[in-house]
DNA sequence: TAAAGTACTTTGAAATTCAAAGTATAATGA
DNA sequence: TCATTATACTTTGAATTTCAAAGTACTTTA
């Protein structure tokens, strides 16, 4: 049982944890929204959020507005408990700081 | 300035944020204390201190104990300030979930 | 003095990251 | 109306990173 015991590999880049963080806040975002927030580019995002889909974490859903596609994405109950598990483990982290 | 923006890439990983959150509290930790307090291969170990020493945020000492090699690690000045940085912008992601 | 242990380092295969290019459709403009 | 540009992603593959196995150079133990 190290100090990184608890730290999610899945959750253990920046920009899977920028994408988990966004969803926690927000029933929903879509690629765009991700996209922006995050200063990711579109490639790099779509892996990313590959990543989570396929550990389970986050869920897809495609629809058309309009008449434009749009892909939304939110968190699974999986992924909610995974990631806060992981920012626990992080503030475990951060206190040893103090 | 995305949510991600001070999370810094160096540390953006579980072995090198365990590096430097033990060497944050300690003033030198060696190579075997690292090895086992993360939990890491040898191997594995020395490349992600050798890409921390790179990135210039941790300093390293090779002596001999008695007749034996020790080689330990401490930060930097730089490591310091670029580790505080990246614990502040964990700390806001953390806050937004709150 | 042979065998096992210690303290790393090197190596290279495997996995991951990333942006450029590609796909498919929609909107715009001439 | 038809070419051009834009939108919303996906695919691709080169580059980078991660990782553990094997290697090196001693030292200790039996």
């Amino acid at each position: 049982m190290s100090i990184i015991t608890n730290i999610n590999k899945l959750f253990d880049h920046r920009i899977r944890l920028g994408i988990m963080s966004v969803l926690m806040v927000n029933e929903y975002a879509d690629f765009n929204m991700l996209k922006e927030l995050l200063g990711a580019t579109d490639g790099n995002l779509a892996s990313h959020t590959k990543a989570l889909e396929k550990g389970e974490y986050i869920k897809v859903e495609k629809q058309f507005i309009g008449r434009k596609p749009n892909t939304r994405y939110s968190t699974t109950k999986l992924g909610r408990a995974a990631f806060k598990k992981h920012i626990e483990a992080l503030e475990s982290i951060i206190n040893k700081q103090k």
